[in-house]
DNA sequence: AGTGTCACG
DNA sequence: ACGTACGTGACACTG
């Protein structure tokens, strides 16, 4: 037997300093009973555990920085200058860090004059040289991406110190193209601004590695300097040799450390049973702590309800009970009712008797109302609208988490078994005993009745009492009839497209074969990388984290250079339409001839529906080959039609109304083309027939970028131009519409105080990271931050106007049903001798669901199948 | 289960 | 210097 040696050595002081940031944002809730904040300690030892339980060391280090002075400022006075002051709440977590890890069993060490890189330095190169099988440095500072050898793997922190990226030699070459020597040169060229290491001027990544990889090293850099050519880059590399050398000396980190401890001292003895609970408890983690005393000794407390097999009597009812219908899975169109439950807090009453339910008083309190009415409907059984619901409720308060009993349970300080656990998962997922089951049942009615008083005052505090009432629930019901209906499909349409499209896939697969000289998986990024890039060499415009990108707009730029990449780009068109269009739909369709999508109604953050199972709400339409499908979306009858009415550029006219951009305003209140507007005043076109349409087509893509929340990198991108060229479109388009800019300064600046945006129903989307300290991910939710409002107003918009037509439907008494819904589309079955009159008041009630500062205009186009009705 | 790709608004 | 357009779902491939 072997024994394995693996040493474990941790950057103490910068993932504690991690750490605290990663739950920054929770900081107020990270508070001990004594009241001390305890975000870094949680956060370093969740990251501790996982490192212990993967890594399964045999030894442990965790060093610390000893103080503010070290070598390096003696060579370098500024060294790690200018940094901000560790906030105090960081500062007196960290003696119980040190508590923490002292409970754990592990080693800690700091050395006056060294920081922690240079005692991990020291100990890695030891273990080296000595007999260990493999040392993981852990850090959250990548400069100890140096250490890296075949033996030493260096975990940096990412994501907060939730998740490790792990540099290896092979690693590091293939992200940054560079070898472990070279990454410390690159250092030296580029400087650290954290640490305050100069570089040389203008130097950054970018440059730094293409120097490297032309001269091997800075030394060699400079040994080269003179053959150069003439540049800023030259002068300011001849400048800076100096500073350059420093850098190096400053960031390579002491290997030779004189630390008074060896490996011997680093061996881990695992936890100190009494430490670590006595610390639990004064930390308030109590989930560590019933872990630490073995979680199977949890009590959980006995719940009472009563099991109704044959008869229910009156006295079981009040209408101001929950009702809750319970599934295995979550596709209601096709499983079976395992069972039900109802209940207050004077009773709970289980079954799994559906005959029951023919002659029942259901309650007003729901838990997913559209799941249950269209699961009753399957048994011709009626559920009138409700007048709450815990799912639609908790989406409202928060689309952060999702909205599973379970998940609301833990949001009001309940506990609920997930349905994984008691029904298990995957193939594994069955009906459990009867005993099991009722259980669970009754415990979700008991959540639901213990949570509806604390979401509703969630509600009124948030002013959306009437978004609940008077939108979702009645749009719960509107789409569980929609969902029912279905729209019929017919097979021999999408079969015969199918037959078509095989053709043409057999055709493509044999020229493409011929073409590369070989047979290979088109389908596979992986394979056709090979082909395209290595066996072909063509060149690689853009990379993705795990290979070639082969993207179509990637493959568009390379199709001059060879015939084969139109070929592959025609191929994956048609084999998308077949395997997603052909194929996948001609699977849903149910015995009725009809597909019944989902529309998922508590899933995006913005108050958009989604649609799954099929999703209907992606059917092609942009290009030719891929809009036939459209052709086998049918009516019910031969006398009906289907009727399409969408909103003409809904978000831009909920933009200008809630940004009061008078030019966008009153462009849309003469009835002007938008984008022809938007290219007359951004490019100073006098008269609208001299736009061309590149010019419109540039206006548009600027328009879209405004909604997105623009950057001149996505414009550049969208419109194949300069940086430049797209950073110059928008400066002219918010000098001329400076409203606009304003509403985007007010939006950002009013998110990063109230931490959250709304749309003009008060629907909210939280934004816990709009103040994040990190450039990219702050940068996402500054433009979530524009476009939820927008994005979220207008389908709060349609929605309205679902109800209102719902409602005027029935009222006028027509057959005329709704179908689909796409965001900014409503399809409807309608009866030949209706059409006329269906036409005017969908079109009417459409345009008049809310009442803005520009006119809604709806398009409405009708035919024999959907795509004729385009 | 995660990734890449591509369909829609 | 960094690294980015907003919101979704389905399919195929790959560990």
């Amino acid at each position: 037997m072997t024994n394995i040696k693996k040493l474990l050595l941790i950057d103490g002081s910068s993932i504690a300093y991690r750490a605290f940031f990663a739950l920054y944002t929770q900081i107020d809730r990270f508070i001990s009973p004594s009241g001390l904040h305890n975000n870094a300690i949680y956060a370093f030892h969740t990251m501790l555990r996982n490192v212990l339980a993967t890594e399964q060391p045999t030894h442990v280090l965790v060093a610390f920085d000893a103080g503010k002075t070290t070598f390096r400022t003696e060579m370098y006075a500024d060294y790690k200058g200018g940094r901000a002051k560790t906030p105090d709440e960081f500062r007196e977590q960290l003696p119980f860090i040190k508590e923490m890890l002292a409970a754990q069993g592990i080693k800690q060490y700091e050395l006056a004059n060294f920081e922690a890189d240079d005692i991990i330095g020291t100990l890695a190169t030891l273990a080296e040289n000595g007999d260990f099988d493999a040392i993981t440095v852990v850090s959250g500072d990548r400069d100890l991406t140096q250490l890296t050898t075949e033996k030493t793997t260096v975990a940096i922190t990412i994501k907060g110190v939730a998740e490790l990226e792990i540099y290896t030699p092979a690693y590091l070459l293939e992200k940054l193209g560079l070898t472990t020597a070279q990454f410390i040169d690159l250092k030296a060229l580029m400087g650290d601004k954290s640490d305050n290491i100069p570089g040389v001027t203008k130097i950054g990544e970018k440059t730094g590695i293409k120097l490297l990889l032309e001269y091997g090293s800075l030394q060699g850099i400079y040994d080269n300097i003179e053959q150069m050519k003439v540049s800023k880059m030259k002068e300011n590399l001849i400048n800076d040799r100096e500073q350059a050398f420093l850098s190096k000396e400053l960031a390579t980190i002491d290997l030779t450390s004189p630390i008074a401890i060896g490996l011997e001292d680093t061996i881990y003895t695992g936890v100190d049973y009494d430490k670590l609970k006595k610390f639990y408890q004064e930390m308030g983690f109590n989930k560590f702590l019933e872990e630490l005393e073995g979680a199977t000794e949890k009590v959980v407390e006995a719940i009472n309800f009563t099991v109704v097999e044959e008869t229910v009597t009156d006295d079981m009812f009040d209408e101001n009970q929950f009702f809750y219908l319970e599934i295995l899975g979550e596709d209601y169109h096709r499983d079976s009712i395992i069972g039900f439950a109802w209940g207050d807090e004077t009773g709970i009453y289980v079954s799994k008797n559906i005959a029951l339910l023919k002659s029942f008083n259901f309650p007003k309190n729901t838990y997913d109302f559209k799941k249950n009415k269209v699961l009753l409907a399957r048994h011709a059984i009626a559920y009138p609208v409700v007048e709450f619901d815990t799912m639609l409720a908790k989406y409202l308060y928060s689309t952060i988490e999702n909205n599973k009993i379970s998940t609301i349970a833990g949001l009001f300080g309940l506990d609920l078994p997930d349905d994984d656990v008691i029904y298990g998962k995957g193939v594994k997922r069955a009906v459990p005993f009867d005993e099991i089951l009722f259980d669970h049942l009754a415990r979700k009615i008991d959540v639901l009745v213990k949570t509806k008083a604390p979401l509703t005052d969630k509600l009124r505090e948030n002013d959306q009492e009437k978004l609940l009432s008077d939108m979702e629930l009645p749009l719960a019901n509107v789409l569980a009839k929609m969902e029912i209906a279905g729209i019929k499909v017919s097979g021999g349409v999408l079969s015969e497209i199918g037959i078509e499209n095989e053709k043409v896939i057999e055709n493509l697969t044999a020229e493409i074969y011929e073409l590369a000289g070989e047979v290979f998986n088109i389908n596979s990024p992986k394979q056709l990388g090979v082909i395209l890039f290595e066996k072909m060499g063509l060149p690689i415009i853009k990379k993705t984290k795990t290979g070639y990108s082969t993207a179509v707009d990637v493959l568009e730029q390379l199709a001059p250079q060879a015939p084969i990449v139109d070929k592959i780009l025609k191929f994956r068109q048609i084999s998308k339409i077949q395997s997603t269009y052909v194929t996948g739909l001609l699977g849903e369709i149910m015995a009725d001839g009809k597909i019944h999508t989902r529309y998922i109604q508590d899933l995006t953050q913005t108050g958009r529906l989604s649609s799954v199972n099929p999703n209907l709400q992606n059917i092609p339409v942009r290009l030719a080959e891929g809009r036939k499908i459209r052709k086998a979306f049918i009516p019910e009858n031969a006398s009906s039609v289907l009727l399409s009415s969408d909103y003409s550029q809904i978000e831009l006219r909920v933009l200008a109304h809630i940004s009061g951009d008078e030019h966008l305003i009153s462009a849309f209140n003469n009835g002007a083309d938008i984008h022809t507007s938007t290219a007359m005043r951004v490019f100073g076109i006098e008269k609208a027939e001299d736009v061309t349409p590149n010019d419109r087509r540039n206006a548009k893509a600027v328009n879209f970028g405004v909604v997105y929340g623009i950057s001149d990198f996505g414009l550049s991108n969208n419109l194949g131009i300069s940086r430049k060229a797209a950073k110059n479109y928008i400066d002219t388009y918010f000098e001329r519409y400076p409203d606009i800019k304003n509403y985007m300064g007010n939006t950002i600046r009013e998110a990063k105080d109230k931490g959250f945006v709304e749309t003009l129903y008060h629907r909210r989307r939280n934004l816990p990271d709009i103040n994040a300290r990190n450039y990219s991910v702050r940068s996402f939710a500054e433009r979530t931050a524009i476009n939820s409002p927008i994005q979220g107003s207008a389908a709060d918009i349609l929605k309205v106007a679902m109800i209102n037509l719902d409602k005027n439907l029935t009222a006028g008494g027509f057959k005329t049903k709704m179908l689909l819904q796409v965001h900014d589309e409503i399809v409807l079955d309608v009866p030949d001798d209706e059409l006329v009159a269906v036409k005017k008041l969908v079109k009417t009630t459409m345009e008049d669901a809310i009442s803005l500062d520009v006119p809604l205009l709806v398009d409405e186009n009708s035919g024999k199948t959907w795509y004729e009705a385009k």
